[in-house]
DNA sequence: ATTTAGCACTCCATTAAGACGAGTGCCAGC
DNA sequence: GCTGGCACTCGTCTTAATGGAGTGCTAAAT
């Protein structure tokens, strides 16, 4: 009896079912395995390791008279320690470069992205839109609308535009509000976003304790104050102010590009009408999923959730297959692919892996010439 | 015989049969209709009247002992001439006031009526951005990114933000950036993007005149020039390249905001997993859809297309009941809501058309303080 | 000249039964 | 510890039978 509950040989088997059940997508049986695998062993012998391995929890008998099906947890043990990895095919790669490369109109690279990983694995790409607090602060612009509505227009990273609308206290007359921008560009461009916000922070709190000191006596220079006039920085208070409220929080809309959706409505394993609707669902909810794909931001590397580990319904009979990429060394967003359970990871893996390099590569704005 | 091809007998017949058809789904017989229809009329009557139906193609057997379905030329004659419209539910109406109130922040009312559309319809609901040809500008904004790229940032209708990469034929420093911002802002602010577009076009033309007649000689100031000085003169001729550049055609990206495309696949008729699939290729592809949504945008008021009506096969299982939205009497743009052919006309017609209404007046600057 | 009742007929949907086959579990022998 | 053999299970496929909803047609009724 195969009491040493793990040894190389049901290793081995149970790598040969798995690969073979994802290529056939139905439960193997003993006899099948018995030819796949090199090793000259009787169905019978396989029956009984497989046996074992059901008792472990790593296979899955549909019923009686079916073959065996892995479980999530034969899948990970698959995956994490029996996958032999398989390089991209050269055309595979080819596409991903000139797909990817460093071109001056990068304005929809995560779009492009997202569409590569759906077009090459034949399954849904996603790709998170790059995290604004780690992104770099570029430009900042402010624009009035009516009385006390402004637009704030700010650039990061080279090509990204946000904008925002703000209220504001008073009414701000356009040159203001110039002034105003030209302040914050020169203190607070080319800081990361996150940073910006902090320092903002401070630079109000700081106020706030030499307002409470001097009390009244505004004409008082405090030190430390690198403005020259007192007018002048009453403005660059009421600057500070409104970059307080442009880059307040919540306005972190996380947010991501999914496509190729409709691949996933070719799978066997998703054909169930109720199944696949919950699935869009998420898809569209949202942040359900940009949940999932944040805890992947944490590790760096390829990570992979299969079928009930993300803890989402909706993905129940799923795996998600990500990894981060990175812009000046810094994590600043997750892409990856969403297919049924039974995917071929030792292909899926090295395009994700591959695709989150030359993203954060395309992104990196020291690629592109600076201003 | 009912030679006399569709009295008003038979005509109240379709209309029963068809209200019948969308609220059970089932094909409907002559018995189910002699009940419904409020006239004494024995079934082998209505069955005589139900065989003229079909032979005139409004009617239709899925086979011989089932009962009867509308055509696409039943529904249609429904739509066009039978169907009473029943006004909205207090309660919807409520919903889509609240939802589409002119507010400070109506940045996102695309997706809200959108959202509205689908939550209250139970389908999909879609809604076209404004079409940017028919929108004013408001302001235009450049900044330099690096070298000869620059990115143009342009404000419409107080709250679209838009933003475009282009290549300039030199290089320009800030300070010429900026100037010729302001030489467009002042001559352009609150023309439509076409009539700017057009207006620039014009412009450039005048000055090849200009150039060719006075071949070399630069220092003559021509005449209708507004400009004082010669080499002012040439910044706003750059002023005028950057904003052909930046208005250029093939920059109307046509886009929409699609919801609610989950509730579609609770539909028995949609249930055919390649149908759906179909159906929901062509909402991530978009040109089709777009392209079937702009010949709505031509005529004004609800306009509906059912199956195959559209010309697109993937929406041969579909109906779409559109309306025009316009801004300041001015159309410039579409939503609508697909869903199942067996659609409750009678309902949809009025949310449409009551939520465009609404659409096109929050958008409206004018409720909104001007500047 | 319509309308109606009656009747034979068609065709789908459901159910039941049987045959098939893939695969298992277990036992006895190698 | 591995293997062959064997009985058994269970899903799938095929076939047949039954029931019912609905039609088309014809002949009688209005």
């Amino acid at each position: 009896m195969g009491n040493q509950v793990l040894n190389e040989r049901s290793l081995q088997l149970l790598k040969a079912l798995v690969e073979r059940y994802i290529s056939d997508g139905q439960p193997v049986g003993s006899r099948a395995l018995s030819k796949d695998l090199g090793v000259k062993l009787s169905p019978a012998t396989i029956r009984n390791v497989m046996a074992d391995l059901e008792d472990l929890g790593l296979l899955h008998s549909p019923h009686t008279s079916a073959g065996r099906v892995p479980t999530v947890s034969g899948y990970r043990l698959f995956v994490d320690t029996l996958l032999t990895v398989k390089p991209l095919e050269a055309k595979d790669l080819t596409r991903l470069y000139q797909g990817l490369s460093v071109s001056d109109d990068n304005s929809d690279m995560i779009g492009v992205a997202s569409r590569l990983l759906s077009e090459l694995t034949q399954m849904a790409g996603v790709v998170t839109l790059p995290k604004r607090e780690r992104v770099c602060l570029r430009h900042i612009e402010f624009l009035s609308l009516s009385n006390t509505r402004v637009l704030v227009i700010f650039v990061t990273n080279e090509q990204e535009v946000h904008n925002k609308i703000i209220h504001t206290s008073k009414v701000f007359s356009p040159a203001e509000l110039q002034q105003a921008a030209n302040y914050l560009n020169s203190i607070y461009s080319g800081r990361s976003l996150d940073a910006v916000r902090k320092a903002v922070l401070n630079e109000l709190q700081e106020d706030q304790e030499r307002m409470t000191k001097l009390s009244g006596t505004d004409l008082h220079l405090p030190e430390g104050c690198r403005a020259a006039k007192p007018d002048m920085n009453k403005g660059l208070l009421d600057a500070v102010k409104m970059a307080q409220l442009a880059f307040d929080q919540g306005n972190d809309k996380d947010d991501y590009v999914l496509t190729g959706e409709t691949n996933l409505m070719g799978f066997s394993e998703l054909s169930d009408m109720d199944r696949l609707k919950q699935l869009f669902e998420a898809f569209s909810q949202k942040q359900g999923v940009i949940h999932l794909l944040d805890q992947c931001m944490k590790a760096d590397g390829v990570q992979i959730f299969i079928g009930e580990e993300s803890g989402y319904r909706a993905f129940d009979h799923c795996s998600l297959v990500t990894s981060s990429y990175s812009v000046d060394d810094q994590v600043v967003g997750v892409l990856g692919v969403i297919g049924p359970t039974r995917m071929a990871y030792e292909k899926i893996i090295p395009f994700v892996d591959v695709t989150a390099k030359l993203l954060g590569a395309a992104l990196n704005p020291k690629s592109t010439a600076p201003l």
